[in-house]
DNA sequence: TCAACCAATGCAATTTATTGCATAATAAAA
DNA sequence: TTTTATTATGCAATAAATTGCATTGGTTGA
């Protein structure tokens, strides 16, 4: 259950909104942490009530209202006490895995159409965080500073995504021949 | 929900009890699925009653009855029209990146310890993985030609091990640094 | 104009997964 | 010799995550 620190870590960086949080893991952060909309705003009740958050609504024109959420000091002393202890590694489970070890139980096209379909998802998601790196090199040093911890998870996401596109065209040959 | 399938996968290549997917689980297939004893006990007991498998109880010397499941024809079947549907992408949660992410909060040394203990988890894993690669590649064409799915599935295991250590050993320097 | 999508949030029910506790025999290590 | 590890399974309670359903107003596209 680290929901809860995913959420907190990102408040502490920036005041946000549910709807905010799922963006950012939608797109950008996703390498990083995924949940779906309805756990977001539960945890987010949850913390509020439990003080390590506090909650203002902002009135938008032509939107619905957004309730921003800003981290307290106790959330940043909880966090750091979180921090002060070791994380567990992440946990696998890969439904495309288990689909292609029993392979031989479908055709080669089922495969293959699969395997296209993740590639072309994690081309873009690439792009994607490559874009975000630019971004990033070319800030001024002090920008550069602030967020070094920050990019050096974003080349977890990198490095992660090179090597699964590598291992998809390798894979998608070997079924090939 | 796949667990079902990962464990139907299993079986469907050699009967087992709930013991010998776990300790598969735990130990080589850890790139593919993870699972706690309890979870895969309470599916194996789930899919018997739909039919998916039956049991056998097996007496052992000096060891603890084992229960075997194997697939049934209607396991295949469920199976076959799994594999026919298209699977979700991988679900990525990782608390190590939430921690590094808000890293300042808490001392270099901390993070260095983490990043460090996990390095070595890895690097085991990445060593056994190459070593059941070298196994299937010294294996019968036969052999191999069975194996080749799976195979498939063991390189992801490896590329993803090998780009994590790229990333832990580049971040160890840009945080020492 | 009608459908679809984006922005923004939520409740309730169900399904999955984890944690804690429990047993019981043998073998190996301290 | 006492503890620890391995083999092997399980129940019950709790926690976490998903699914289904629902709302409101604006914009974009066919």
């Amino acid at each position: 259950m680290s929901l809860k620190h995913a959420i907190l870590v990102l408040l502490e960086t920036e005041p946000s909104s549910g709807y905010d949080l799922l963006k950012q893991f939608n797109n950008s952060l996703g390498y990083f942490w995924n949940a779906k909309h309805q756990q977001i705003y539960q945890q987010l009740k949850l913390l509020a009530v439990d003080g390590l958050i506090n909650c203002t609504t902002e009135e938008q024109q032509g939107k619905p209202d957004k309730k921003v959420y800003k981290i307290t000091k106790s959330g940043v002393g909880e966090l750091t006490s979180w921090l002060a202890n070791s994380v567990k590694p992440n946990k696998i489970n890969d439904a495309l895995l288990v689909k292609l070890y029993g392979g031989h139980l479908t055709s080669t096209e089922n495969l293959l159409k699969e395997l296209e379909d993740h590639l072309s998802l994690h081309k873009k998601t690439l792009i994607q965080l490559r874009q975000i790196e630019q971004k990033y090199l070319k800030s001024t040093p002090e920008v550069q500073e602030k967020y070094r911890l920050p990019y050096i998870t974003l080349r977890r996401g990198i490095l992660g995504e090179e090597a699964w596109l590598d291992w998809a065209l390798e894979s998608i040959k070997m079924i090939k021949k």
